[in-house]
DNA sequence: CACCTGATTTAAAACGTTTGCATTTTTACC
DNA sequence: GGTAAAAATGCAAACGTTTTAAATCAGGTG
């Protein structure tokens, strides 16, 4: 076993033919002899050649790896979706043979400038870019540089022409209402975040949109908003809906980890859920599972968003087409326990 | 904005320079006038110079890059500590200046197979191995290869001497029966599994240590195996337990997902949890806090851990120590509902 | 037997860095 | 003003590939 790692001009050597032989035969050129193509595969399976990926790099100019920038936002804040996200990346790379690169923006660098570092330095072909904001500039830096890229995500502006792929969390909350609605609730509660993320809109718009569609005057819509990654405050914006003695029969979140709040101060204030009140989210992250009584919630399937992500720019990067990819990934209903018929009059 | 990468010749040609002064004053060579140095500082900054990534490993041998091998178990399987263990890993080697590369294993390819060609394609400086094996190839290959790396985890010889780090299990495990037989709890299950991982035998000889501490000859132990990834024969492996008339009244769980079915079964079963049962786990995975009642576990840091390891590494790739780095962590018992007094004697 | 054609093979340049060694420039001293 | 030493800069090779353009070879033809 050599500790050695075998190079192209040694095998030649073994083999008694030129570099430029060897690589070509390596790739299969139909130029050469066949049974060169043959015995140079053999010497290098037995030698075990492995290509210097560097060297392949710099002269090809492709490196074989798509970059996913890692923010770190927090000592205990871990990017709930970031395993599922990842392993499909890591699927969708793998059949093409491509790798992922991860490179980390400590909490005192932004995302973009780790972005650019990935970009210039060469060391991918394409990028991914997660939780797209309302405007985001790590966007308008790939489109102007030309950069491959695909967003998990949208902008607000239609205006700007992009590879994207998101779920129809429009559609899903509009399935939430219709499903809430035909249970009998008629007055809603909507716990949404103060950050610019354009999903938010997504979401509440599809909402809006079914409770139009029904043209029923007597629906109500109450909103409660957020800031996301501060628990205390979400846990008061969310009491402040519960304990108004006018509540909602039925609250949709924005997410799971809204819900689940939801639910946990219901039950700490002595509502059950759902009889007294029914509670959606949308994720269905593995504690929605086990949160009693059982989250009703969307999958957003993240590891097939992130396996076609990757097919998505693997596309781009080797066909590269004129028009842009985009992609919209319906969400599937994960009935679960947490909601049910409209309570009868309160006392 | 250039759409182009600058190149050093470029940024030299602005400069009015050759190539080595340029080169040399951005790595801060003294021997480089100390204004040069600095005009040539202002000038790279101000064309966005960036280093290509591919020649510099070339020539240097370096990458700056780690690896790490994915392997992907299944449609629906994902490792449930990849996103922490990842973010921690990205968090440890961001102040070192490194990045990550995860290279996906499919269903179809050995782990090995993809680590080998990470590692001799050049790609990586060092790789991190996880889920040590009790007879694990990986470090066998890496080894004998001389290449640097961390293991998350042991292998049973240890007459093998490698770089590793690892949580207590074995202290854990202590911990959590003299937890539970100074809440009198006499008779004990332990729920393992039957693939050969070193941990399970760290946990359970911990816990047998600490049984034989008390020398107490009225203390049972009764063990139950399961495969790891079978969540039917999981389930059944817990019933047989469970359903046992002269069950343990407290029953330690090698990991939470264990628990978690023991506690789901429990409830199914009539059991309520701890009034007639205890359950500990290990690991707490997010679904721990919000299982009914609250599962009291052992916190097992895998973000720290993962920091750790990727300070080791590094320390490893750049010092060439002589002697094998290893370090325990000690995991935090997370008390919450699941366990609690021996339920008095069962008619 | 010289020549042409098509099939194989090869030499050499290029990719963008780093670095050993040589060269040029500056400084200090007499 | 000349010289030696010190300081600063530059030349060119090297890293391991891919690829362009050219060279060689074998086989058939006239």
């Amino acid at each position: 076993m050599p500790a050695r790692v075998t190079t192209l001009k040694e095998l030649a050597a073994s083999l008694d033919l030129s570099i430029t032989t060897v690589s070509r035969a390596l790739a299969g050129h139909e130029q050469i002899a066949l049974k060169t193509r043959e015995r140079v595969a053999k010497a290098a399976r037995l030698a075990g050649y492995v290509p210097n990926t560097a060297a392949r790099t710099l002269v090809s100019g492709r490196s074989g790896f798509v970059g996913l920038v890692l923010p770190i936002r927090g000592p205990n804040l871990v990017d709930s979706f970031l395993g599922e996200f990842v392993t499909g990346l890591g699927e969708g790379l793998v059949s093409h043979g491509a790798d992922l690169i991860l490179a980390t923006a400590a909490l005192d660098q932004s995302e973009l400038s780790v972005l650019r570092h990935v970009v210039e330095s060469g060391r991918a072909d394409g990028v991914v870019v997660t939780r797209i904001a309302e405007v985001d500039a790590r966007l308008t830096y790939l489109r102007q540089r030309g950069f491959p890229f695909v967003a998990h995500g949208r902008l607000l502006d239609n205006g700007f022409a992009y590879n994207w792929l998101d779920t129809d969390g429009a559609r899903a909350f509009g399935e939430a209402f219709d499903m809430l609605y035909d249970l009998g609730h008629r007055h809603f509660g909507l716990v949404t975040i103060s950050e610019p993320m354009t999903f938010r809109h997504l979401r509440q718009d599809g909402l809006a949109a079914a409770i139009g569609r029904r043209g029923d005057p007597s629906v109500r819509l109450d909103v409660v908003t957020a800031p996301r990654f501060d628990r205390g405050a979400r846990i008061q914006a969310v009491n402040r809906m519960l304990q108004d003695p006018d509540r909602p029969t039925a609250i949709v979140a924005l997410f799971d980890e809204l819900a689940l709040t939801v639910m946990e101060e219901a039950a700490r204030t002595g509502l059950t859920v759902p009889r007294d009140l029914s509670v959606i989210g949308f994720d269905n992250i593995v504690a929605s599972a086990y949160a009693p009584p059982g989250l009703t919630t969307f999958d957003a399937s993240i590891r097939q968003c992130a396996r076609e992500i990757a097919d998505m720019l693997l596309t781009i990067i080797t066909d590269k087409p004129a028009a842009p990819l985009t992609r919209v990934i319906r969400p599937t209903l994960v009935p679960r326990a947490s909601h049910g018929p409209v309570p009868q009059a309160r006392s």
